[in-house]
RNA sequence: UGGGGUGUAGCCAAGCGGUAAGGCAGCGGUUUUUGGUGCCGCCAUUCGCAGGUUCGAAUCCUGCCACCCCAA
């Protein structure tokens, strides 16, 4: 059978599944919604309260502050941001509830973290973030308090239970949303899906949400001023030396470095070694430390191997399927040949992709749904 | 101490009488709910050193120093 998207298996569609499009239909039913802090989630609260809907607002305590290692001033998540939250449910007049996530957190995404970086790969907390602490958690709590539904800040929207890319092609969070299972998901609504930032902002200008004006968040929540190498090299795990020798692609060396954490692979900066061309990370091999440096077209690849795979739709698939992989997130993808195996999957792509970072997460998608992805462990010509 | 060559920023390197290209590295900013990439900007009052010629020298002349090669 050739591949192609005919062989997804097709949508269990739950019969009263929430979808994003029209919260009129929430009106006078009970939803719960994640208040960050932050302006995007601020305004979906706002458009399910405006339709009527009977809201709660609840937040979640990810981490302490650390005064060691102050926090960068666009970090996500930050623990001074939960005061905004309930100021934001105060404007809302709705109840509004803070979790304790800081242990599952802690174990689901900043020891991961900090082990990756250990062992020669480039994580992406914020996926794991999103589906093994946020949303799960959350979840739980929407559903204790009767809840119908969960309602998230994200731009992504779904439609007949399925999950798919934001309208806003810029602000596209679906990515950060694969690995969230298809119970959950089923019962997310996601009302910025179909609004551009510009329009979300403006939203928060015009009802006069207190955080309207808040920066974007743009960095790793946990990580300090001194970035991840910095915050990684303080943490138990990382202790031992991490210094080896930088070499090139037939293995000569050209120098030193201090620790294999510094270094993800398509790096460019921060090698420190003058050549006639720039030279960039290609592979880390954390058995000997050594970085591999080579010039950029050296960063092409063909296929990568994905491990701890997940789909979004219930069902699985078996046969291999067309698909658009990302391998980052806002790369808008690369057609692709994904062979489903059990755990993982492998992809074949269409046409070379550039620097594919063990660690990070790809993601499969089939037009605008995201049907599913997992963490990249190798790649190659 | 015979001959030849070279000395320009951290590295490579153009310039060969008219007032110091470029690349790499580095630094800063920007983009971004990860890292990275990309993009923008900065980075030699000075050309091994000391004299001289000239309106004017990195470029010409003299001397010195350093390194490299050939060679016996």
């Amino acid at each position: 059978m050739s591949p192609t998207s005919k062989n997804l298996p097709p949508c269990d569609r739950p019969a009263a599944s929430p979808d994003a499009e029209g919260l009129e239909a929430w009106a006078g039913r009970r939803v719960a919604v994640a208040l960050s802090g932050g302006v995007d989630s601020a305004v979906a609260a706002h458009g399910l309260v405006a339709a009527g809907a009977d809201v709660i607002g609840l937040s979640l305590r990810l981490h302490d502050p650390d005064p060691d290692n102050p926090l960068a001033p666009r970090a996500c998540c930050p623990p001074d941001d939960l005061q905004d939250a309930r100021r934001i449910a105060e404007g809302l007049d709705i109840p509004f509830y803070v979790l304790d996530g800081r242990r599952a957190f802690d174990e689901a995404v900043v020891r991961p973290f900090v082990r990756a970086y250990v062992s020669g790969r480039t994580p992406n907390p914020c996926v794991g973030c999103n589906a093994f602490v946020k949303l799960e958690q959350l979840h739980r709590r929407a559903k204790a308090l009767g809840c119908e539904a969960l309602a998230t800040g994200h731009y992504a929207r779904k439609k007949d239970g399925r999950l798919l890319q934001a309208v806003d092609g810029k602000k596209d969070q679906s990515y950060f949303l694969f690995s969230v299972g298809p119970q959950i998901l089923a019962d997310l609504i996601f009302p910025l899906g179909s609004m551009r930032k510009e329009e979300v902002r403006e939203a928060a200008v015009q009802t006069g949400l207190p955080v309207a004006h808040k920066l974007e968040s743009q960095e790793v929540c946990f990580v300090g001023g001194a970035g991840a190498g910095g915050f990684v090299k303080r943490q138990p795990e990382a202790q031992g030396d991490h210094a080896g020798a930088i070499v090139d692609e037939r293995g000569r060396e050209l120098g030193r470095h201090a620790g294999i954490m510094n270094f993800t692979v398509g790096q460019r900066r921060g090698i420190g070694i003058a050549a006639e061309s720039p030279l960039h990370v290609l592979r880390i091999l954390p058995e000997t430390k050594q970085v591999v440096v080579g010039p950029a077209q050296s960063l092409a690849a063909h296929w990568l191997r994905a491990e701890r795979v997940t789909w979004t739709r219930s069902v699985a698939p078996v046969e291999p399927f067309e698909a658009l992989v990302q391998i980052r997130y806002r790369d808008p993808g690369t057609p692709a040949t994904v062979h489903p195996m059990p755990e993982g999957a492998e992809v074949r792509f269409g046409q070379a992709v550039r620097a594919v970072a063990p660690g990070q997460a790809t993601v499969f998608r089939v037009g605008e749904e995201v049907v599913g992805g997992g963490w990249i462990a190798e790649g190659g010509t």
